[in-house]
DNA sequence: TTAAAATCGGATTACAATAGTCGGATTTAA
DNA sequence: TTAAATCCGACTATTGTAATCCGATTTTAA
C-alpha cells in the first residue's frame, strides 16, 4: 500500500513535538507519553534520527534531544530517509546500489515512472518540519 | 517503505501493454511472457481490473482484454484504488472507513499531513495511462 | 560515591502484508 | 468436442513492519 509507515509517521510526530519545545530538552519518555507511542520503538527511532543528525542526544539523567538543525531545513524526505534508507517507488529506479531490473535495458514505463516519482518526492522535499510544527 | 507494490507495478506495465497493443485482444499469457510477469499473479491482477472497468474481457479461446475506457482518462491513482480499494498516506486519514485514531480529536500533524497527502494524489491523478504509454 | 534517569544498541519475537502458487470451474471459438 | 482462454477461491511462502527484551553506558544530582 502506499502508507507512511508508523516509524515514519512516529518521526513526523516526535520531530513535530521537539521542535514545538524547542526551549528545552525532551525525553523520548516525554515524547512516547505526550504522543502516546510505544517507548521501545520510538527511542530506535529517535536513535536513527540522531544518526543522520536530525536531532541532537545528551546522554543521563536530565538528557533528551533536541534539533539537529533548523526546523525549515528538515524535510519529509530527509525523514524517510533517515528512517528508511531511501525514498523510492520502484526497486529499480534505486540506480545508487546496483540493482538491475531484468525488464531494464527496454523497459517501457522506466522512464514515465521516473518522472513521477521525482514530481512526488519533490512534494516531500517540499514540506518542511517548521511548516507542519506551526500549521 | 514508500514503494509502490509488485501488483502495481504490475497493473501500470499490462495497462500500458493493453493500451499500446490496442489494435487487438492482448492475453494474460502475452502480457505475461512478453513483460516477465508471474502468470498466476497477472491473472488476478488484471481480474480486478476488470472488476473496476479499467479493462474489459473476453472470456473463452481466443479471449483475452481490451481496455475498458479510453487511456487518457485512466490515472495512477485509479489503478492504485482499483487493485488496493484506496490510496492513502496515514490510516487515520482515511476518513471513509470509521477508523478514529487515538490521537485524532486534537492531533497535530493531521492537517499538514492531509495538505501533503492530496498533493501526493493529485500527481497521482495527473499520470495517465495514455501518457505512459506514449512516453 | 552512589543511585536514578536517561540514551544506546543488539537480538529477538510477533504480526501483517505482499507475492506467488495450486486446482478446478466456466466460457467460447474453431 | 477439444483447446485456450478467463475466472475464482483457497492456500503457501516470503518479506517487511512493529514491537519487545535485556543489558550496557552516560550523566546529573543527592
Ligand atoms: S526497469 Fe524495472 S520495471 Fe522498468
Ligand atoms: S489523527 Fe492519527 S496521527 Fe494524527
Amino acid at each position: 500500500m502506499i502508507k507512511l509507515s508508523k516509524k515514519i509517521e512516529y518521526g513526523i510526530l516526535a520531530l513535530q513535538y521537539i521542535a514545538v519545545h524547542s526551549d528545552k530538552i525532551v525525553s523520548a519518555k516525554e515524547i512516547s507519553e505526550q504522543m502516546g507511542i510505544p517507548y521501545e520503538f520510538l527511542s530506535k527511532t529517535l536513535q536513527q534520527l540522531m544518526k543522520k543528525g536530525l536531532i541532537v542526544s545528551q546522554h543521563g539523567i536530565k538528557g533528551g534531544y533536541v534539533l539537529g538543525k533548523n526546523a525549515a531545513d528538515v524535510t519529509v524526505k530527509d525523514i524517510i530517509i533517515a528512517l528508511e534508507g531511501k525514498a523510492s517507488f520502484l526497486d529499480c529506479f534505486v540506480s545508487s546500489d546496483g540493482l538491475i531490473c531484468e525488464r531494464s535495458p527496454n523497459c517501457t514505463i522506466k522512464d514515465p515512472m521516473e518522472k513521477l516519482q521525482s514530481k512526488v518526492m519533490q512534494v516531500f522535499n517540499n514540506t518542511t518540519i517548521a511548516e507542519i510544527a506551526t500549521t
